[in-house]
RNA sequence: UGGAAAGUAACUCAGCCGGUCAGAGUGCCGUUCUUAUAAAGCGGUGGUCGAGAGUUCGAAUCUCUCCUUUCCAACCA
């Protein structure tokens, strides 16, 4: 009837063959369908992972949590909409396709040709797209697949244009200059991301530097860790609020700095006692504002006048801190981003006298230096211009190319801004739209991010990206193109199939509807997380296309990646959605923690602790990876990997399950048991069957709510906790009702309620553990059930059927299992083991203890009566000491007489006494009223008792041994013998009948003989007599040997 | 360097709207039990709940400082 269940944790093999039914029977596709008409609708957002990477271990992790929730929608009735997605566009891509080609930096693209670049790079992107989607496949990741989107598409890039135009509509995009870390070598702008790559500990010298006032004989001292932006200085900057002094330094001149830095400036100068400077007059930094000083290079100053702009004054920021230099902070706009903003709040000239090769400029005395180069030079001449108060060395971080390792310069670059800073209230009531799990990421890492958002830059100067819409005119006149139709439409030279990419829409030109001249593109690409954030619309062409579908398909209700993505894909999401649509495009977010070793490092390569996923995938199975993630950790904390930990995950709960399974299946085989031909018979359920129903209904119950809030690692948890049950107390208690060889209501009710508890548990765990819930699914369900589904994925998710639940039979069976617990305890600590019969259990308990349970306590320990009491007194002594802050004052001097006589008041009387009020007790013929606050109450075990306490719960076991039950503890004993002499006996299986023979002790015969019948029954013998025979063995039973020979009758 | 998250037994974690235990699982040792189980039960080993202050009658739990790890962000001039 049903398949036999192999008996190996062997799931790999297993979940292959899984993954065939799948196919072949377009199982995915069914399960995400409408189910009825009306049904809701469940969407999700795929953050789209770059195919030129190849997939790690993390990957694995974001693949499985995300799958979990569509499944479990999947199941109550809901129609899933989950599209994968490709991010297939920008600097990665291209520097892989450089690596490929052999060719380094911008010129060698261009030398190269930029139309079969990026053609390379089109096919670069899907260098492992198999891997990846195998990968997913394999994991078991139900996303469509099949029809992804992908950055690069036409119609994707389309959607993007339009989203821009709208933004351009709006008057949001602007062109600025934009302060940027850049190779000079490369000629590149590198992204932040690529910066941190390269960060070196380096010691340079710095300087600082003579301004000279321009109205009276004193100098500004101002420090810069670059002197090469010296040139190209335009002001100073100082503090608003700190204090600055105006000193006579022991050098001979007049300085303006910062109050609390002059020790550390100018204290060197102090010679011989003399004090290095004194101060003459002290000032708050906005008093210093405002002031001339004569520029250090005529440059500069000619810049600034051709560009009709007030330069070399001082100004004040907040920015500039009391921690190095002087208090007063060198200003190149052109050089930092400090400085740009400076710049910009200030009316500042732009000066820029550093070319894109990192040389500086004519306008220099140091013309065609490299930066680098030319600082040395820098300091000389001002030295020998005696502007230069001192060069120390100083020790920082600098970022370096990691590619070339030339030291990176920040530079001004002209670029094309959104301007998301005028959407910042908007932003944060995006953002407050969104259930983030965790909670702190609102107000926290996505909060403070938002409240301080700037400006977003999209321009790239690069090749492989979505080229930005914006077509410029001579006159100045600038145009955004929000679709190919419109392109069309100002253009004669576009050609009908016009793919958007570079170099093919460069060569499309419009009409300048202002002056009718020939208007380019801009050469710029655009930042590709523009792409990504695009997804909820540009995945569906809109809205060009599928406009009904995107309106009702939007926001979603699930997105989940890294905490990496905060900045990356969630900002990009919310920013682009909240501009276009004034709102979060997802309703709930998991931020997943990233994946690290065992011990807590960050994988990466050049560690070597990288965990290839298919080394677990190929070893342990999908199954035991995807239940590491959900019950290791809540989500967004970092996962510690490793094969070890998947292990535990594999004996705890997915081997547990399959035992318990192949338990039922193995009974059910033998029996030819039909489910489908017997119904639950509620009415004759015994305790543990009602329990474990009770259990599993309040199981299902709290799964489906906690699946609701999205709680993964909480249901799994639990679900975890309930199979342990399942199968070391429900199956373990119950074997012996699957024994019998007639099919009584008992029987059938222990499978009904195990093929009930199976087939819910199944559906309850199939959205965590797809493949072993399948094939249980289908052997134990549909190879009996010609109406159930044939997936579980397509069967419905268990709804707690609420009249089996029954709280008090839970609680009263948690009460049994801790009376076990100690009982147990009690045999332990008096050294009696399980198999010795015992008389007697007292168990003393606030919640009474049904009939109906007793047995279960008195054949789980052993032992023949039990007696439930609410009340110690029966099974514990009391003694009594005075207590003497009390006793003390109530005594006097017959004190000492009072102990002895308290010492001996009998104990459970006085103790009850006590408890109901007050004992009278007479010393030396005086009478006293005695409370219990006037003893020490100490107890003491009665002899012959063995007894344990928890909380509330006493339970004590008489350990006294009479001769029965010694004869009785080895009859079990030499049927365990007997039962291992079977077992390790070839060619014996459990059902067969025995021949018994003894020989070698007399006591142990006689107890045979006296036991016969009940011994014959238990190990399967139709005969049992005295003598020797074939197969014999000697064993120890307590101490008296005996031999046994069995031989199958 | 800044921001965020985290720091509880050898390991993985729970507890953390202040007040019975400092807990569970894994590991190790002992022991029991087994006609499903790479099992299970019981006992033991093991932690000044990162360190130090503070608030409070009372803190793993609240506040502050510091240290460590991870992530993110960073030319502080």
């Amino acid at each position: 009837m049903y398949n036999k269940v192999s008996k190996d944790l062997n799931f790999v093999d297993r979940e292959k063959k899984v993954l065939e039914f799948w196919k072949n029977n377009d199982v995915y596709k069914k399960s995400i369908a409408p189910k009825a008409d009306g049904a809701p609708t469940f969407t999700l957002y795929d953050g789209p992972p770059t195919a030129n990477g190849k997939p790690h271990i993390g990957h694995i992790k974001t693949r499985v949590i995300k799958d979990v929730i569509p499944r479990y929608h999947a199941m109550k009735g809901e129609s899933i909409v989950f599209k994968a997605g490709w991010d297939t566009h920008g600097l990665p891509v291209e520097l892989e396709v450089e690596k490929a080609l052999g060719i380094n930096g911008k010129p060698q693209i261009e030398g190269y040709g930029v139309e079969p670049f990026i053609k390379k790079c089109k096919e670069s992107v899907w260098t492992y797209k198999d891997q990846w989607e195998h990968m997913s496949d394999r994991v078991g990741f139900w996303a469509d697949m099949e029809n992804p989107y992908v950055t690069y598409d036409n119609n994707y890039i389309e959607s993007e244009w339009w989203a821009l135009k709208q933004m351009w509509d709006q008057g949001l995009i602007y062109k600025g200059h934009k302060i940027v870390p850049y190779c000079p070598r490369c000629g590149t702008a590198l992204s932040s991301h690529e910066v941190a790559q390269g960060y070196k500990t380096v010691k340079e010298r710095s300087a600082v530097v003579r301004f000279k006032c321009v109205d009276e004989d004193a100098y500004f001292l101002a420090w810069t860790t670059t002197p090469w932006t010296l040139p190209s200085n335009v002001a100073l900057c100082l503090n608003p609020n700190d204090e600055y002094s105006k000193v006579k330094a022991c050098d001979g001149y007049t300085y303006y700095m910062a109050t609390a830095l002059l020790d550390s400036v100018l204290g060197s100068l102090a010679k011989d006692g003399e004090k290095a400077y004194e101060i003459l007059e002290s000032y708050k930094g906005t008093d210093l504002a405002g002031r001339s000083y004569v520029a250090l290079y005529q440059g500069a100053a000619d810049e600034a006048a051709k560009q009709k702009k007030k330069a070399h004054y001082t100004v004040c920021d907040e920015y500039v801190t009391m921690e190095d230099g002087t208090g007063i902070v060198h200003i190149a706009p052109a050089f930092g981003e400090d400085d740009a903003r400076v710049g910009r709040d200030n009316d500042l000239p732009m000066v820029q006298f550093v070319d894109t090769r990192g040389n500086l400029t004519e306008e220099t005395p140091f013309a065609g230096k490299f930066v680098k180069d030319a600082d040395p030079e820098v300091l000389k001449d001002l030295d020998s211009r005696s502007l230069l108060f001192s060069a120390p060395k100083f020790e920082h971080e600098y970022p370096f190319c990691w590619r070339c390792d030339t030291p990176l310069i920040y530079f001004a670059r002209s670029t094309w801004f959104i301007a998301m800073s005028k959407k910042r209230d908007e932003l944060l009531k995006s953002n407050n739209m969104v259930n983030w799990m965790p909670e702190t990421i609102r107000d926290g890492r996505m909060g403070d991010f938002l409240r301080n958002v700037i400006d977003w830059g999209i321009s790239r100067e690069r090749y492989w990206g979505t080229p930005l819409p914006v077509w410029e005119c001579e006159c100045g006149h600038r145009h955004c193109i929000g679709s190919i139709e419109e392109l069309k439409s100002m253009s004669d030279d576009c050609p009908d199939d016009i793919e958007l990419h570079k170099p093919y829409v460069d060569n499309v030109h419009i009409k300048c509807p202002k002056c009718g001249g020939q208007m380019k593109r801009v050469t710029e690409v655009i930042d590709c997380w523009f792409d990504s954030g695009s997804m909820p619309f540009a995945q569906y062409h809109y809205p060009f296309e599928n406009k009904e579908f995107f309106d009702t398909h939007y926001p979603c209700q699930f997105i989940s990646e890294g905490i990496d993505q905060t900045r990356g894909w969630f900002y990009s999401l919310i920013a682009i959605s909240t501009v276009l649509f004034g709102r979060a495009p997802f309703e709930n977010c998991i931020v997943m923690g990233i994946v690290q070793d065992k011990d807590g490092i960050k994988m990466s390569k050049h560690l070597g602790n990288v965990v290839d996923p298919w080394d677990v995938l190929d070893s342990q199975g999908a199954d035991a990876a995807r239940w590491y993630f959900y019950t290791a950790n809540q989500p967004w904390l970092p996962s510690r990997f490793s094969k070890e930990a998947v292990n535990d995950g594999i004996k705890k709960f997915i081997g547990t399950f399959w035992n318990t399974y192949a338990f039922y299946v193995m009974y059910a085989d033998i029996d030819n048991f039909d489910p489908t031909k017997h119904t639950l018979d509620k009415a004759s359920l015994g305790a543990m069957d009602r329990w474990v129903l009770s259990r599993l209904n309040t199981l299902i119950k709290v799964v489906n709510e906690k699946m609701d809030n999205y709680d993964i690692s909480q249901s799994a948890r639990l679900i975890q906790d309930f199979t342990e049950e399942l199968s070391n107390w429900y199956v373990r208690r119950c074997r012996d009702r699957y024994w019998g060889a007639e099919e009584t209501q008992d029987k059938v009710n222990a499978y009904m309620t195990l093929y009930t508890v199976l087939d819910n548990l199944t559906r309850l765990c199939a959205p965590f553990v797809p493949f072993m819930t399948e094939e249980i699914y289908q052997n134990i369900v549909c190879s009996v059930d010609k109406e159930a589904p044939i997936s579980v994925h397509l069967a419905k998710y268990p709804v707690a059927d609420e009249s089996l639940i029954d709280a008090k039979l839970e609680e009263e069976m948690e009460l049994v299992q801790q009376i076990v617990t100690l009982g147990h305890s009690c045999r332990e600590s008096a050294s009696i083991k399980n198999r010795q019969p015992l008389s007697e259990i007292y168990v003393v308990s606030e919640i009474g203890l049904d009939d109906e349970y007793k047995p279960i306590v008195l054949d789980e320990l052993n032992i023949r009566k039990i007696e439930v009491m609410s009340d110690a007194s029966t099974l514990v002594d009391y003694s009594f000491k005075p207590q003497l802050r009390t006793c003390g004052r109530k005594f006097g001097k017959n004190l000492n007489d009072a102990k002895e006589v308290i010492a001996n008041l009998p104990g459970k009387e006085t103790y009850n006494a006590l408890k109901n009020g007050s004992v009278k007790i007479t010393v030396n013929g005086e009478e006293y009223e005695m409370t219990e606050e006037d003893f020490l109450i100490e107890t003491t075990q009665p002899e012959g008792f063995s007894t344990q306490t928890s909380g509330n719960l006493t339970v004590s076991i008489s350990t006294v041994l009479t001769e029965e039950l010694i004869e009785d503890g080895l009859v079990r004993e030499m049927i365990s013998k007997i039962q291992n002499h079977r077992k390790e006996t070839e060619g014996l299986t459990v059902s067969d009948r025995i021949v018994l023979k003894y020989e070698g002790n007399d006591k142990l015969a006689e107890v045979i003989e006296k036991k016969k019948d009940y011994l014959a029954s238990e190990v399967l013998a139709v005969e049992i007599s005295k003598g020797t025979g074939d197969n014999s063995k000697e064993w120890n039973v307590n101490g008296e040997k005996i031999t046994f020979s069995v031989v199958k009758a």
